[in-house]
DNA sequence: AATCCGGGGCT
DNA sequence: AGCCCAGGATT
């Protein structure tokens, strides 16, 4: 891999790049008027999700919890119902938690070191980088997806991996040379920008990229087909749930606390716990959907109150109609369940 | 080291 | 309909 003759040119590729950067970035909302805790909500958010879909999000977040504090002392059904549709929901239990810790700390004892911040819940390498690098000037160089990318293409790296995880340390010391020490925060935002708008997983934009002299991919044409990411398998899943409606209420599971995952959501009951016997009928409704490795169908079957066990289990609850927006529900939870209201 | 988490936008 | 994306926690 040909990262020491690309260190040996870091000077005038963080030039170039930062060049680049102050013509083209994007006017986004976290920039605008930057704040560590605008920073940190925009990069909890943006964790596995795109620029478009958070931008909403991010707005209305602000408005509502426009502080660390204020965002501490709100309960955590509301945090997850202003996290509704954003998916992972993990993130904002793990931001509420962050504040709750960051608004014990008098400011000018918060760190300003990746390392630290590391220690924070729902920080890990890509975010404590990101978080002090933009808001401290931490010379801590991320890389995500974006930098892996660019990064390959630029080193004509053909290797293959297994996972974007080992992609990633294959570049931390590559990526750490390159950051720009006077601007570490604009080149970190700079390098994904460029990923996220000009090297494109397909079809990149060489003819408008500002580091294209560096790129070895780009002179042996075969930047599109870097970096060699293992594909992953899918495994077909099916999920049995029931529709009970009970008058004008409708019965629901909260996932507590103990479950592995959408803790504190709510969800269409699973057949199981509610010891109720796949029906031979056709479901109410059938709907496909894809999580990370898996297709899941999910059939829901409709079921008559009197079906139920006399005592409902833990974590089971009946809902009023009125009274169903107001409780937080993954994106495909909350539209199954206006579509089958809809009835 | 492997596995899991959701959803939307784009081609 | 498939593919991809500003990753982290858990085991």
């Amino acid at each position: 891999m040909p990262s020491d003759n690309l260190a040996k040119q870091a000077p005038a590729f963080r030039a170039a790049l930062i060049d680049w950067y102050d013509q083209n970035a994007r006017d986004l909302p976290w920039r605008s008027a930057p704040s560590t805790y605008g920073t940190v909500v925009s990069e909890f958010m943006l964790q596995q999700t795109q620029v478009k879909t958070v931008l909403p999000y991010f707005d209305a977040w602000l408005k509502k919890y426009p502080n660390f504090k204020q965002l501490a002392t709100a309960s955590e059904e509301q945090v997850l119902k202003s996290w509704e549709g954003l998916g992972y929901y993990s993130r904002a239990r793990n931001l509420h938690k962050l504040a709750k810790e960051v608004s014990e700390i008098p400011e000018s004892e918060l760190p300003t070191d990746s390392k630290s911040w590391l220690k924070f819940p729902g920080v890990g390498p890509y975010a404590a980088a990101a978080i002090c690098s933009i808001s401290f000037d931490d010379p801590s160089a991320v890389v995500d997806g974006n930098v892996v990318r660019i990064l390959s293409r630029i080193t004509a790296d053909e290797s293959d991996y297994k996972n974007s995880t080992d992609a990633a340390k294959s570049y931390r010391d590559l990526v750490q040379e390159l950051l720009n020490p006077e601007r570490p925060g604009d080149h970190n935002q700079a390098m994904m920008e460029l990923g996220a708008t000009v090297c494109h997983k397909q079809s990149p934009n060489c003819l408008l990229c500002p580091v294209r002299e560096f790129c070895k991919g780009y002179a042996e044409g075969i930047a599109e087909e870097v970096p060699k990411l293992a594909k992953t398998k899918f495994e077909d899943k099916s999920v049995n749930r029931a529709w009970i409606q009970d008058g004008k209420r409708v019965l629901l599971h909260k996932i507590p606390d103990s479950a592995k995952r959408m803790k504190g959501l709510h969800e269409l009951p699973e057949l199981l716990p509610l010891k109720l016997a796949t029906p031979k009928a056709k479901p109410l409704a059938k709907r496909k959907r894809s999580i990370t490795r898996y297709r899941i169908t999910e059939n829901i079957y409709k079921f008559s109150p009197a079906k139920l066990p006399q005592q409902l289990p833990t974590d089971y609850l009946w809902v009023e109609h009125s009274k169903l927006g107001e409780l937080p529900f993954s994106g495909p939870h909350r539209r199954w369940i206006t579509e089958l209201l809809d009835d």
